[in-house]
DNA sequence: TCGCGTACCGTAACACCGTTGCGTTACGCT
DNA sequence: AGCGTAACGCAACGGTGTTACGGTACGCGA
């Protein structure tokens, strides 16, 4: 009976690629419904029809970069040694972060105002991290580890990636510090702070 | 010759003051230049001659933000041990960011958008981190720590303690952890990974 | 003391934003 | 063929940061 509907899933796809690239280009403030919908040959409108509102748009950016960034996490392989994998790991989290700046801001930091990702996105987030999960737990069982929550061991080293990665993006930095040096023989340390 | 200025030192302090509070009440979003103006009984016009800009204004509380951090960092008395000192100081570090969650957005996060600190508030910013810096100084002098460059252990040391807290402040956490707990857990471990 | 000159300041406009109501369009079924 | 209806885009609404401009209120010189 109605007219067929042309805000189907292709033009979703169209949408959430513009948007990234706008994003990816001149950062979140660069993006804006009219611009994204004159873009992508559309009106406005459909971003209402498709995400709800600008906010779940950023959402949906928002899941598509824990997808990539889980991708590339679930790539690392594995030594067996705990601490040389959380280096692994954690060398692996930076480079993903690098490959897409802004998509990180998104994920990580409030830069776009209004969006807070939504629980399914949340839960989709923690989710990600299960690699680093999964080498605690195994640094704990085999015994390396000391015998603490293996909660405690990820969130920390969780902390310690997001916390050096968010730095150096933002650059609040030293001007003249190599990170890449520096980085490897921070998480070295902190992950060696764990063993028995 | 000309009409003594309104807009002086004065409405500059009650400005700040009140963007301050908008900030804290409603978060980053909820500061507008209009809404600024009215409750300080001025016009928008106050900010321009003011500050400049809206984000040059936001910079004014991005250098106060780290004065009050400053502060408290300061503040923490040591004990000597350089395992020890570093867990205080990390521990003022999430206090400070709790007292006023906001401004550390404004700090660490690009929650407005278009604002960048300028130089000199980068500098002060850097400044601010002076008694980590000296902790980890003594620490390598007296032979307790490892003998790396100095900055590798900060930047180390910020990181984690940046990380986790901006982690806890954004929400990311799994919901039932307890920050408290492992929070200085993590910081003695990671301290513990740079002794000799 | 009066009035002029001038520096200052608020109003109003501009361009843009996210969002939404509403009239139009274009199809499928009868 | 024509009607019902769902989908769509235009245009308006209230808001934003920013700026040009015209009125204002003072201090100094006459």
């Amino acid at each position: 009976m109605p007219r067929p509907r042309t805000h189907d899933k292709a033009l979703r796809l169209k949408l959430l690629d513009r948007a990234g690239e706008l994003i990816s280009a001149d950062g979140p403030k660069a993006l804006s419904l009219r611009k994204l919908a004159a873009d992508a040959g559309t009106s406005t409108t459909a971003v209402y029809s498709l995400f709800g509102s600008k906010p779940d748009l950023v959402n949906a950016l928002y899941v598509e970069g824990f997808r990539r960034f889980g991708e590339r996490l679930n790539a690392v392989a594995r030594t067996g040694d705990a601490v040389a994998d959380l280096v692994r790991l954690g060398v692996a989290y930076r480079a993903s972060a690098q490959a897409d700046p802004h998509l990180y801001a998104i994920m990580f930091t409030r830069s776009v105002p209004g969006f807070e990702p939504n629980a399914e996105a949340d839960r989709l987030a923690r989710a990600t991290l299960e690699p680093l999960e999964d080498t605690v737990r195994r640094g704990i069982a085999s015994g390396q580890f000391t015998d603490v929550a293996p909660e405690v061991i990820v969130v920390s080293s969780w902390g310690l990636v997001h916390g050096l990665v968010s730095l150096e993006l933002s650059g609040n930095l030293p001007p003249k510090f190599s990170v890449s040096g520096a980085y490897e023989q921070a998480l070295r340390a902190n992950a060696s702070g764990w063993l028995k």
